[in-house]
Formats: C-alpha cells, structure tokens, sequence
DNA sequence: GCTGAAAGTCGGCACCT
DNA sequence: AGGTGCCGACTTTCAGC
C-alpha cells in the first residue's frame, strides 16, 4: 500500500516532521491551503500509515543518560532455538533502545542507552554475555554525534521525479 | 542543566512520546492534574530541553525508502584534516541518517536509508569510498528490526530511586 | 478536491487557594 | 506548588462550489 504523494503532501510531512505540535491552522497557512483541506490530507496520511504517530523527542543526557553504545553480537548456531530467546531476552532489557539483525559477521546490531560507564559495564558483563547463545559481542562506545538526520524526507529528492 | 523530575513529570513525558499531539486537556485528565498545573509542567520541560521538539513518525517503507544500512568507516589519519572534511561531506548526504563517532576499530558508524539496494551501492561506491581519508568500510544490511523502543524512559526506572 | 461558516472544544492567562 | 473561570483561538464537521 503506498500511496502517492504530490509536493503538498510532502510539504506537510516536512512541517510535521519539523513541528510536530504545529495547529491544523498553521499548517494550512504554511502550505497555502485551507485547514480543513489540509486537515483531510493529515487524516489520510495518518489512514495510510506514512504518518504512523507523533512524539516528542527527548533528551536522553538531560534525562540522566549519557551513555550511548553501539553493541554487535554474534550468536552460538549449536544453541536450540538460540534467535527467539535472544530476541525475548531483549524485550526485557530496557538499555536496548533498538535491536536489528544485520548481515555480515555479527547476527545482530544493538544500540544501547545507559546512565554512565558502570551502568554500561553491568549490561554488558552481567547481562548480555549471559544471555543464552551469545558467543562474542563487539562494543563500541559512542564518543559524539555528527549528524542525526530529524527527516527522513531529505533523501526522496534525490534521483526522484515523484 | 539537569532538573530533578518527579513522578508526574515522568508520566507527562511517557504520554508525551506516546502521543505527541495529545491536547492539554486529555494529558491533564489521564495524569491526574488540572489542566493549567500540566500546561505549566510541560512548559517548564520544554524551557529545559528535556523535551527538545516534537515531530511525527514517518514510515521509511511507505515512503520508498526499502534499505537500511549500518556503516563503520575507517580513516586514514595521514590525511590532512580528515575528520573536518568527512563531516562536511556527510552533511551533503541525505542518505546519512545518523552519524556516530565512536570507539573500537572503526572512526565512524553510519546508518543508511536508500531506496533500494542499487541506490545503496551507488552511494557506497560512489560516494562513500570515494571521499577524501576514507580508508576502509564495513557495510552491514539490516535484514529485520527487532526492536525500535519509542520512549527513552524504561531504562529510567531500572535501579534508580528518583 | 477545495472553500467557508457554524458549533463545540481547547489553550493561555489572570487570579485565588 | 495546584485549582477555577474566562476569552480568544482553534479543531472539526457539513454544507456548497
């Protein structure tokens, strides 16, 4: 199901995605519509899933966080059913704040939140290296961030003649 | 600049990254507070950069955006300015979600958004190997997504007495 | 598919406890 | 600190174009 999208459609995302609490009606005044014609193109967005919720966005090191870490693990092939305990494992870990499987050497890619360095230490050595199947984890330690892209939007202009 | 948040906040933030454009009214109402008294919390989070925005979340899969990708880039810090150059160039790649610096083997971690896979080889070859001190490159697809935790603030709540 | 008006609702503020 | 009441602004629906 996807759906298109012309420029007024993109536009609004964009608004949304900069100002997620921005009012229907200044919305419509940025993009040059009526609210309730903008109204009806947000609540098809939202139908459709492009938009699939709003938050707001945090401050992980204001909220006492300050340790970012990006964890690979490899896993032990031998140990039965060794990928659904690991992934439910991981649901009761609340330092994971996200978990994909990845190719190449490691099966998985974690990023991993914590309050400081023994906090981190703790995760790593008590609990994941425990963790049932685990054979060998790669930990780096996120020093700064460059870039972190608020948009995902960006990259549709590119090559793109929609 | 950190605040001491008691309960309440916490649970206004929690209904804040579920919800990110609940009105006033309803937030007021499901924790328990006048409205007013809410309305002049969420301010006073705001003021502090513990809420730094809100945006919408947007579905890259509904967008055309099918890859996703994890990078770790290695420099050759024989090369003048390497690092000041890099980052420049990473700014002028919508592709580049986020960019991490971080410790281990690598300088640099990536995470890639492409349309598809050609467009992620085009940018891998094209692009990324060909800028300037990039010595050497770990590509890693993401296959799947385990786990993509929305709120911050689970891991608040393990082994802490606020 | 957009506009405009009408009715219900909300945000923001002054003031009080 | 939290609660109440008010007014201007807003959201949302439903006509009509």
């Amino acid at each position: 199901m996807r759906l298109n999208l012309d420029k007024i459609d993109l536009r609004i995302l964009e608004c949304l995605q900069a100002e997620g609490r921005i009012s229907n009606q200044d919305l419509a005044a940025r993009i040059a519509l009526s609210p309730s014609a903008c109204l009806r193109r947000v609540k098809l967005l939202e139908d459709a899933g492009v938009i699939s919720g709003y938050q707001c966005v945090l401050d992980p090191v204001k909220l006492g966080l300050e340790v970012e870490a990006v964890v690979h693990v490899s896993m032990r092939h031998e140990v039965p059913n060794w990928h659904e305990t690991f992934v439910s494992a991981l649901q009761d870990w609340p330092e994971v704040v996200s978990a994909r499987i990845v190719t190449g050497g490691a099966n998985y890619m974690l990023v991993v939140r914590t309050r400081d360095v023994s906090h981190y230490s703790d995760f790593i050595v008590n609990r994941l290296y425990r963790a049932p199947g685990v054979r060998d984890i790669q930990s780096n330690i996120v020093l700064g961030s460059i870039k972190q892209q608020t948009s995902v939007l960006d990259v549709l202009s590119v090559k793109n003649g929609s």
